[in-house]
DNA sequence: CGCGAGATTGACT
DNA sequence: GTCAATCTCGCGC
């Protein structure tokens, strides 16, 4: 299929290809303005996957297009899309979007009073404002039957790439990419 | 407005 | 026991 032909290859080349594509949660759908991509067994030590297949990140180890949905500092969910081929364990991390659909119902889902290009600025924000938590995780986001689905569009014809952020190690890889312009994309400063 | 510290659960060493 | 791919709030300038 050619949706997953798009997540196949090299994850610091299938990331940037994903600007621009709608997540949808149930009512709720998001455009995405930046990602991150983090690589498999031995290339990236900032990467869950870094250390070998565990609990919690074997999802990462399957087949392109799942659902990667991991708990962290206690209270934050965050959500990846799978990519690269099985037993290669890349993902890209959903770092920011623009909430396009279901406005008033991420609204609620952020437990918010007024609509506010907040909403899914930043990769905790965004997963809350999909309602996605630990039971989203596996989920495969091609399957049109799937609670959660990927709509792929065309590649943006324009972005850019720079430092990772909030990683421990590694944040200088320039593994990070956004849409120019987007008031979603996540000014957060370096650690 | 910018920086700094706290919150709080689960998974890994 | 320690650490984590974060967010929010409060204080100081």
């Amino acid at each position: 299929m050619a949706q997953l032909d798009r997540l196949s290859g090299p994850v610091e080349k299938v990331a940037p290809g994903l600007l621009g594509s709608i997540v949808r949660s149930g009512a709720v759908a998001i455009r995405l303005t930046e990602v991150e991509a983090y690589g498999g067994v031995g290339q990236d030590e900032a990467s869950h996957s870094h250390r070998g297949r565990t609990k919690r990140n074997e999802v990462m180890f399957g087949p392109a297009g799942y659902l990667y949905v991991y708990f962290t500092y206690g209270m934050h969910w965050c959500a990846n899309i799978v990519t690269g081929v099985a037993g290669e364990a890349s993902a890209v991390l959903l770092r920011a979007g623009e909430v396009v659909d279901g406005l008033e119902l991420a609204i609620q889902m952020r437990g918010l009073g007024v609509p506010d290009k907040n909403l899914a600025r930043g990769p905790a924000r965004l997963a809350s404002a999909l309602g996605l938590d630990g039971s989203a995780n596996g989920l495969n986001v091609l399957d049109p039957s799937s609670p959660v689905r990927l709509t792929l569009r065309p590649p943006p014809r324009a972005f850019e790439a720079g430092p990772r952020v909030g990683v421990a190690k590694e944040a200088e890889r320039p593994w990070r990419f956004w849409l120019p312009g987007e008031p979603t994309v996540s000014p957060y400063r370096r650690r």
